[in-house]
DNA sequence: CTACATGCAAAGCATTTGCATAGCC
DNA sequence: GGCTATGCAAATGCTTTGCATGTAG
């Protein structure tokens, strides 16, 4: 996850105004960037720094952080959308126990270039993600 | 995409009924494996073949299909879940321009063990996604 | 000031569910 | 015949939208 000071100088340098409430969701963010929260655990969490802020608010600024490249939107079956702080390319472990999701250095780099060259695709951002147990599920 | 006869023995094998329903539906995911159709191209398709059909059973299939593992199911943003029948280690070009989802195959195999090992976590499928905009797209 | 952000309530929509009926094995 | 699959309609639930109001710059 960026960095706060990083965030806010983003948003600045893009004339986005900087409201009470879309500096708690941004707290919220980078206080639980680990959990990959979803909306509603934003919500909970940052209502408690604004002093008013409603479920809309927090989705239309998730929604402007991603398009802002800041944050990604992951989308999943049966599982509300997750915020991803982190944009560099990854690999997310999504358990399928308990909806943890952790982070996994790729180890190895996969050339985007070749990939546009080969496949004729301009790639603007990544997904990659492994679906199974972590070890405390493993075990049930 | 697994082909008919392998699907249709995978199915018998787990005692599941082969409804002309079922094999409307199974029709029209192989015939359009490429497009990685949602359920409302598949209903559409596959409504031709059956004598009846309704939406619900559409999803009560695929649903099926992708707990034997022989389908994977794709949930986006904005957009319907598509379903992809190719179920080996890929990576799927989804260009935001037109929604067309296209193959490309992996250059490097991830050692999926490494990652049990490192991580503690237990893989069981994978998604791997490159977002951009294809050739067409992006000559607008 | 004024354009953009917010809150509210209502709408949207793909997907799911409950239940009676139909039909595969 | 028994048990699973189907169809219908209604419910669900996350997300989006329209619009009046508030407020950051």
């Amino acid at each position: 996850m960026m960095m706060k000071a990083a965030i806010i100088k983003e948003l600045k340098e893009r004339k986005l105004k900087l409201t009470p409430q879309r500096l708690a969701i941004i707290d919220a963010l980078i206080e639980n960037t680990l959990l990959h929260p979803g909306a509603s655990l934003i919500y909970r969490v940052a209502r408690k720094k604004a002093k008013s802020l409603s479920l809309s608010t927090v989705y239309a600024t998730l929604d402007e952080l991603s398009r802002q490249g800041i944050i990604r939107i992951l989308e999943f079956d049966k599982m509300e959308n997750r915020y991803d702080g982190n944009i560099a390319a990854h690999i997310n472990l999504v358990c399928k126990g308990c909806q943890k999701i952790m982070d996994y250095k790729l180890p190895i780099a996969i050339d985007l270039r070749e990939v546009a060259k080969k496949a004729h695709f301009w790639i603007s951002d990544t997904r990659l993600e492994y679906y199974g147990y972590c070890q405390e599920c493993r075990k049930k």
